[in-house]
DNA sequence: AGCCTATATGTAAACGATTGCACCGCTGTT
DNA sequence: AACAGCGGTGCAATCGTTTACATATAGGCT
């Protein structure tokens, strides 16, 4: 008897009724050919006559056949999916980064999971456990932050997964990165800055410790040398990335006795938070102050003012850590050596203007 | 002899050197017990004497096994995941939501796989592969104009998977949602802006065709009306989401005779996109015109001016979405009559004042 | 005609976990 | 002393694929 799936199903079951959902088996049957024939027929099409194809094919349709990706994935022994570790996927920076990997994963047959590595409530490393074996097959880890020893405890197999760090990577981690130049952004930041004529030119940091924080400071710093300005201790305020920490520079900003007028801030949104407070207190930007970002996240454009920034590629970050991975998947072992660092651009906005004569 | 797994898990092999991965059977022969024992000692500690227990857990630890998800998932017919639909990872709304979601499935032992509906490339469509027999379990739809007609005839077992629909839903969508209030959120707007004087109310609707659009149109009539206000066709200006339309918006604002006084956004990335322009013209909010957003995504409070808005609880959304799931795929059936509204509240911030005495 | 290749198919053994069932030994009851 | 009950354990079947290997068939060559 061949079964064939049930018409509609659209048709919700309000009671149990278990409809046996088709498996190769049922194709085979259906199509009057072995499982390994529509198997085959379908991974390989070639290598099956044009006639068990079709008959492959329409059976599949009658059947509304689906592969089993767990009976697969236990056969083949891999997932066919690629793991994300994300700080915090609120951010919208983030989120454009996994629609990089989105982009390149999907066509290419791989489901992307994400887990969120400052999760709320038991341990908070359970995302290690996306690394159980066969569920992914490889990570991209966006979290500089993370806690490798921890991970290393918990997942003994992650030697033998690929794993890829993008923007931010633990600096322990033996794994290639995709980046961008936050050193030369930094720099261009603060030639922009010193080319509209400021010469007391302040930074708000990203949080201690952070790789992003130390290159991005390491480049206004070299930014200001390369101009020739000294480097004020003072005028560098320590933040973190979020619109709270700009807020809070601000105030600091704003007790200040001498006032650097131009800041580079380390994020877009700490940019904001900043700008945020110190209109809220009745300064102006640029006109007080000159405000310069980082990252170049869409609402940028549309601030009041639009922020002058420097522009990550964000969703070709993504793209091409998703390429790395499947790259290493699949065997392609350009391994831990590789370090692509991608340009970031000046977007010259409103934020930015030529300090008030004195 | 017993295998045990390389001692030093993070040391990336340079050559092909295939270390095995330790399967149950590893840990049983350890342990010296059967692999039913550790099986039980893992899944239910309670079923298992404590020595065995002991002797397990010592073994696990040795050996450095993690289970395969994939054999337990062809085995136990379930994938413990849980895939999601959105419309746009960029959007900061629907992160929001996913880390909702997250904060749910991640302690409940489920993973959470994201696939961006809108993709790019061929079909767009494959996120129904995503449906695969045995790789999600579930489904929380955020994209309320998904295409279900094709979904349909891409995967048949589609019946058999328990959906939900959070925030947006599909009006041909037989699934239990969870949404929110915006109706009532779309009338609490109009509200205010009345009680702050104003008589000449706009509305920048939504998407064509999207259900979000729909119910907030229809509340911001039928605030008008219980307010005792007349409709002014001609202050409804058709709009998106997203921060173009708001723009957009502006610049037909601009060309009116009889401009609204205040206008009510249908999100506040709309909201944004139309302050900003506005203010490029040299209009200013709240003295020239009122504007009202809806979402209070987090960037909002910090706008300038901050954003008086309709406040979402979007972590909640997707946290009540992931339950009801979960709930669902765990057998209780609280088929698709359930659908639970939240409250949205006015948060009330500097982007709305009274209108200028004419 | 006989043999060799190439192509197309089928058979059956994995993959690594979970779990129904049977069994074992112990305790307590009759 | 026999037996029911019970907690703990092991055996072995099972989930649905993929794929190495064996087999079959057709066609081309000498």
């Amino acid at each position: 008897m061949v079964i064939i799936c049930a018409r509609n199903p659209f048709s919700i079951r309000t009671v149990t009724m278990k409809t046996e959902v088709p498996t190769i088996q049922d194709v085979a049957r259906v199509a009057g050919v072995s499982t390994a024939t529509v198997s085959r027929a379908l991974s390989y099409p070639e290598r099956v006559s044009e006639k068990a194809r079709r008959q492959v094919l329409e059976a599949v349709e009658r059947t509304g056949y689906v592969v089993n990706e767990a009976a697969r994935n236990l056969r083949q022994q891999r997932a066919n999916a690629i793991g994300v570790i994300a700080p915090d996927l609120s951010n919208p920076f983030f989120s454009s980064i996994i629609a990089g990997i989105e982009q390149i994963a999907g066509p290419n047959g791989f489901g992307v999971l994400v887990t969120e590595s400052s999760m709320t409530g038991q341990g908070a490393f359970d995302h290690a456990s996306l690394l159980a074996a066969a569920r992914v097959d490889g990570f991209v880890v966006l979290d500089g932050q993370i806690d490798l020893g921890r991970l290393r405890n918990r997942v003994t197999s992650l030697a033998q997964v690929p794993v890829v760090s993008a923007c931010e990577y633990p600096e322990d981690l033996p794994a290639p990165s995709v980046t961008v130049d936050n050193t030369g952004g930094a720099e261009k930041a603060v030639r922009h800055l010193a080319d509209l004529g400021h010469t007391k030119i302040g930074h708000i940091t990203g949080p201690r410790g952070n790789i992003l924080t130390t290159t991005r400071l390491q480049g206004f710093r070299a930014g200001l040398n390369s101009i020739g300005l000294p480097v004020r201790e003072d005028f560098i305020l320590p933040g973190d990335f979020n619109l709270e920490a700009g807020k809070l520079a601000a105030e600091i900003w704003r007790t200040m006795d001498d006032r650097p007028t131009a800041m580079f801030c380390a994020s877009d949104q700490q940019a904001f938070g900043f700008i945020s407070q110190l209109s809220r207190q009745g300064f102006r930007v640029p006109e007080d102050v000159s405000v310069i970002g980082f990252d170049d996240i869409e609402v940028s454009e549309f601030f009041v003012p639009a922020l002058t920034t420097i522009s990550q590629p964000r969703l070709e970050l993504g793209r091409m850590a998703a390429r790395m991975v499947l790259d290493r998947i699949n065997g392609e072992s350009h391994r831990e050596g590789l370090h692509p660092q991608l340009d970031v651009t000046l977007v010259v906005r409103d934020s930015t203007a030529a300090p008030r004569p004195e």
